[in-house]
Order: structure tokens, then C-alpha cells, then sequence
DNA sequence: GGCGAGCAAAGTGTATACAGTCGCGCCAGC
DNA sequence: GCTGGCGCGACTGTATACACTTTGCTCGCC
């Protein structure tokens, strides 16, 4: 959350690969060279549409299924269609909309296996994460966590539903990132933004307090350097906000009620 | 490694991204319906170019650095310079290559801390993958294991280099696959792709043989249901493959090197 | 009156054209 | 002889133009 080239949207490490495409991970020399020259002419306006449709989407403005216009888009950024497409592509690799051959760009409409799965793989990585950051965490890093929850607090207190969900999410990409592994820290980014669609999708039961009351239980069991306790209470936090979600196939059966009607 | 639409490239899992942007994951009618139009046409030009380049940087015909000049691709696979602009963009999602602004694309050269971080990821994941994979794997799925256990120590036997790789990464794809977890697979399936990168950079002392050995011991432990061992062989064995990188920086004490000359 | 063929509008896929930027070599000046 | 500016060539970034596919509608036919 320190240096994020697409603060100025308002996400932070939601933003799926905001820092990725054009961050080279070339040589240390190179990457100090760019620096100036990314730093004011807002780094390109494809990552500007990028990001403006993905806090859209998170911030639930465009609902899923919804179908991106190339040309529209275009009129709306000022650009040509060339660096609207660029801008669809990064999201569709970010499965935050699909591309249809022929058809155009939608806003995806994550399965519920899907969703299914990409909670598994969060619970795969997180709960090792956790587990690991009990071993190095120092007393700084711990003193940056509670700054989080209070912040956390804050927004759940005053009802600023955008506000919160992007902390709530943040969290866990800070937590990522304390491990200093931003391979780790962007996955997770990634799967966080597939997170908030498929939450927005299956309007989630999950009230955002209980959530902000786990994540404290989460950076106590950290501050007791207790890896079992933070391992199973990040488990069972993830399992607790999928559990909340509606994850009962409706569209499916569809066809069967049909049938039996 | 049963459809794969770029199979026709011989890569199967590892092409990190070749089943995802253009593979519909709307309702399953567009599925269905979509599928007569990108079987036979070869499944789009961009995707060729992608692969082709994937290919080529896994088999060690493109040394990282390589710059990948536009023009000269679009000459080579007979397309416009808009179409290998999107494939390079791809392309850099998936890390393979790395686009300077105003520069050009280069076949990216991983530093060795982005190389701890990928192992690291990897870690978290297939130590998890192993053990929850002991509770649901059928007999059917374990024989097609040993199946691809047979391949690999065939492709090591016979010295086939580009086979074994390719063999050798496609094992853990094949085990993410089999948790039936689409996420977990194509995530993995990058990693891998990254892994290959690395492998190839950092010029790897590890024997294949030994890698096919350990596969044999951890799909053992996964027949035993031993989820314990199954996870700890998986770890060690990635420990092994890490090790046997030569992961010393080298041109950053360059500078010191300077210093003290 | 329902149904299918055909047509037109909209939108995507690709190619081409143009403008801006970087890098390298040349040349003047010191 | 070496250094610093200047200009040219190559290549990237963006816009525009054109061809093809899809889709919804209309009209004729059954």
C-alpha cells in the first residue's frame, strides 16, 4: 500500500495487476531510470481504463453481465478503441470480464465453482501465509496490522460500504506483502478482485463487522507468534465469509423447474 | 492435458494462459454453442503467436533478454504488428516477457529474489494441493499418475530434453487438476511457466532423474493416503529443485566489485 | 397467424498510417 | 584526442480505416 501506481483510483491492492504490467522487473538500474518518466504523465491510459472499470465493477456500478462497448468506452476515456481493447484484455486476464469471440466484453459472471475454487486456493495460500509470518513479523510490521484494524473499525463504524470492503480485502494483501513476496502479494491481489465479484454476485449474508472482529483475532494470534491458532483462524474466516455467501446453483436448475412445471 | 486447445504447440499445462482468455466461462450454453467456431480455426492468430513464443522460451531458443521487436514477429507468422501487440501483452501477464515503455518487449530475465518468491508460492500451494489430494483421489486417477510416471522416466531415459521439461512441470499441473480446482491448475500451470524461465537463467544442476525419483516417492505417499509424507516429500522436493539453482547474484556485486577495485 | 429466409445496423477483428520517443553515430568545439 | 550536442534511423504508441461476424428485424411464404 506504500507505492501504488493507481492510488489515484482509490484501490490499492485490490486493483489486480495495476503495478504489474508496466513495472519492469528487469534490472535494478533500469527501473530507477523509468522512474521520471512514469511518474507524471499518469502511466499510460490504458492502465487508467483498467482501473476505472475495476473499481467500477468493485464498487458494484457496472453489475455482472453487463456488456463493455468498445466504442463507448472509447468516447468516455477519449481514446481510440485500440487502447480500450489493450485495457479489456489486461481485465479478462484478470477474469474480471470475459471475452466472447465476435460478441464483445462483458462484466464476468463467476461460476459458483468457480467461486468455490478460488476460495480453496485462498485458503490453501493464506493459511500458510499466516503461518509463516508468525516466524518473522516484527514489531513494526504488528504496529502497521493494528493502524489496519483501526482503520477497518473505523469504516465498518461509519457504514462507508466501499470504504470497507476495500480495507477488508486489503488485509489480507498486506498481510502478503509482509512477507515480502510480492509474487505472492499480486496473486493474492488477483484472487481478492475475483473475490469482490463473486461477493457482489452472490450477495453475501456476511456482515462486514464480523469480518473486521476475525481479522483482530487473526493479528492477535500473530502477535502471539501462535502459527497454529493464526493458521486455523484464517481458515476459518475464509470458510466463515464462503460459507455467508449464496452459493445455491439458481440459473441450473432452471431447465428442471421448467421441466417439472 | 485432456483439451487443451494449444495442444497443437506440445505444450500442454505449462503454457500458462492459452486455456483462459479465450475459453467462455459464461453460462454453460454459450459454451457449448461457441464450440464449433474455435475448434477448427485454430482457436485465434494472437494465441499461435503466444504459444509459439511460450515454446520457444521453454525449449531455450530464446535467451532471456532477447529483444522481440514487433515488426519481425508480425513478418514471421504473416500478421499485423496490432495482433503480435496483443500477444506480447499476454505475454507479459503470464511474466514471460517484459514490456519497456517506448523500448520494446524482452524475454524477461527473473531476478533471483522474484525466483525465491515463485518456489516460495509454489510451496504454499502443492504442500496443500498433496494433502488434500490424499483424501480424494480415486484409483483411476492414481493409475493415470503412475502412467505419466512411466512417460517421464521414458523421456529421461531417452534423453529428450524439451520432453522431460515439459513432462517433469506438467506432473504438479496434472495433481492440481485432479482436485478438480480450474483456479488452482491454470495458477499452478503460470508458475510453472515461470519456473521453466528461471530454470533455464539460472542454469540448474539438478539432474532430471532425480526430479522423477521424487515424483515416484510423492505420488507413493499420496496411494498410502499419507497426507503427512505426501506434504513433506512435496516440500523437499521443491527445496531440492530450488537448491539446485544457482541462485548467487552475480552482476550485482558488480558495483562492489568496482568499489573495490 | 406463425415461421424461416434475407437484409441492415452494430460491433468486433485486423491492417495500415501517422506521430512521438529512444538510441546511436556524426560532427563541432574545447 | 576526448567530450557534448545534433540529427537521423528504427521502433513503439495511438488513431483511423476496412472487412467480417453477429444480431435483430422485416417481409414473404406456408
Amino acid at each position: 500500500m506504500t507505492r501504488s501506481p493507481s492510488s489515484a483510483t482509490g484501490l490499492h491492492g485490490i486493483s489486480p495487476a495495476s503495478a504489474k504490467p508496466r513495472r519492469a522487473a528487469a534490472t535494478a538500474t533500469a527501473g530507477a531510470r523509468r522512474r521520471k518518466a512514469d511518474a507524471a504523465p499518469a502511466a499510460g491510459s490504458t492502465q487508467r481504463i483498467v482501473d476505472a472499470v475495476t473499481t467500477a465493477i468493485v464498487e458494484r456500478r457496472l453489475m455482472p453481465g453487463t456488456k463493455l462497448v468498445e466504442q463507448q468506452l472509447g468516447d468516455l476515456f477519449k481514446v481510440s478503441r485500440t487502447v480500450v481493447r489493450q485495457a479489456l484484455n489486461q481485465l479478462s486476464r484478470d477474469h474480471l470480464v470475459v471475452l466472447e469471440p465476435a460478441r464483445g466484453a462483458f462484466v464476468a459472471r463467476p461460476s459458483v465453482d468457480e467461486a468455490r475454487q478460488v476460495f480453496e486456493v485462498r485458503r490453501m495460500l493464506e493459511q500458510q501465509m499466516v503461518r509463516q509470518l508468525c516466524a518473522v513479523v516484527s514489531d513494526e510490521q504488528l504496529a502497521l496490522l493494528r493502524a489496519h484494524l483501526v482503520r477497518e473499525a473505523a469504516a465498518v463504524e461509519r457504514i462507508d460500504v466501499a470504504g470497507r470492503t476495500r480495507l477488508l480485502a486489503d488485509f489480507h494483501v498486506v498481510l502478503a506483502r509482509m512477507l515480502g513476496n510480492e509474487v505472492l502479494a499480486q496473486l493474492l491481489a488477483d484472487l481478492l478482485a475475483r473475490c469482490s465479484l463473486i461477493a457482489l454476485m452472490y450477495q453475501s449474508a456476511h456482515d462486514a463487522g464480523h469480518s473486521a472482529e476475525e481479522h483482530v483475532a487473526i493479528v492477535d494470534a500473530i502477535a502471539r507468534r501462535d502459527a497454529r491458532a493464526a493458521a486455523r483462524l484464517m481458515d476459518s474466516h475464509l470458510g466463515n465469509v464462503e460459507r455467508n455467501l449464496q452459493l445455491h446453483p439458481r440459473a441450473v436448475d432452471l431447465a428442471a423447474a421448467l421441466a417439472l412445471a
